[in-house]
DNA sequence: GCACTCCTGACCAAGAAGGTCAGGAAAGTC
DNA sequence: GACTTTCCTGACCTTCTTGGTCAGGAGTGC
């Protein structure tokens, strides 16, 4: 139940991405300087979420990389996927192809209320909204409690 | 984003547990067989469950695992720390305490606000709901939605 | 042709995941 | 007191993941 580095790294240049709006392309190399990322982990990663069709990218002289898609249209929860794999599996397996016997029989439900309150939070989330500091009502509730802000 | 198979196992095992109630200690091998987890590798995990004073245990022939408290006192949040550490941890650091800087500024709300939602979760249902199977309003809300129950 | 930048695969060290193995130490039974 | 039972503990093992680095190839623009 940890968020990886990369999963880390790839929404903090998406940030910086959205942020340059359509300023033409932006090099790694000022991705990486701007969020201080390892310049060739970060090409590794750009590459992935490219592959996924949530970046483009020129090579050469004027070269870079730019969002696919308009920054208020790419969520969070896309770019951790694109890196990171399917939110929430269980053992590998989505919780809905789990089968529980016994006493556990109701754990299956759990795991996907685990999966769909990460999803409202994640999904919810777009780069535009991350950029602007303006996030979703989902997220300002739950920031709001004091409590979410304390080490558990 | 995962959930590792040592959590789920020790989830099951402590769902086992509270079913049986104070009738004794429960055997090792009777958890495993029930649950279908390798014997050795569940010992491993009650220790730790011991360690966290969830579970107690005496050794010898009566001997076996028992709840250290009531199952409705017990949440699968605590089972999930004490065998996976701290939930919703970026980089290996509470989200509290990163700093982002420039465009990602807003990211550490977004990931304090995934642990909340993971705890909102987590720290509501119970060992006794799980068995009992009559778990809180907040998970069923999240899984009356058949949306929540196809992968994405 | 040349500089620039992305693209790609190979590699690598450390750690975690998911176990197994062997033995020791308490608790109960005869 | 011996013996069985069951937990307790550490060592070990294999495979995969994480978080990178390195070296070179391939487009692009001037």
């Amino acid at each position: 139940m940890r968020v990886s580095a990369k999963a880390d790294y790839a929404v903090r240049a998406a940030a910086e991405l959205a942020a340059e709006g359509a300023d033409g392309p932006v090099k790694g190399e000022r991705l990486a300087d701007a969020q201080d990322i390892p310049l060739q982990f970060l090409e590794h990663i750009l590459l992935e979420l490219k592959h996924h069709g949530i970046v483009r990218a020129r090579r050469g002289a004027k070269g870079g990389y730019w969002l696919a898609r308009p920054a208020d249209e790419v969520t969070i929860a896309e770019i951790v996927r694109a890196v990171e794999g399917p939110i929430a599996h269980v053992q590998s397996t989505p919780p809905e192809d789990i089968e529980y016997r016994g006493n556990s029989e109701h754990l299956q439900a759990v795991w996907i209320a685990v999966r769909a309150s990460l999803r409202n939070v994640l999904e919810a989330v777009t780069l535009a909204d991350l950029v602007s500091g303006e996030l979703p009502t989902v997220v300002s509730e739950l920031t709001a409690d004091p409590d979410a802000w304390v080490a558990r």
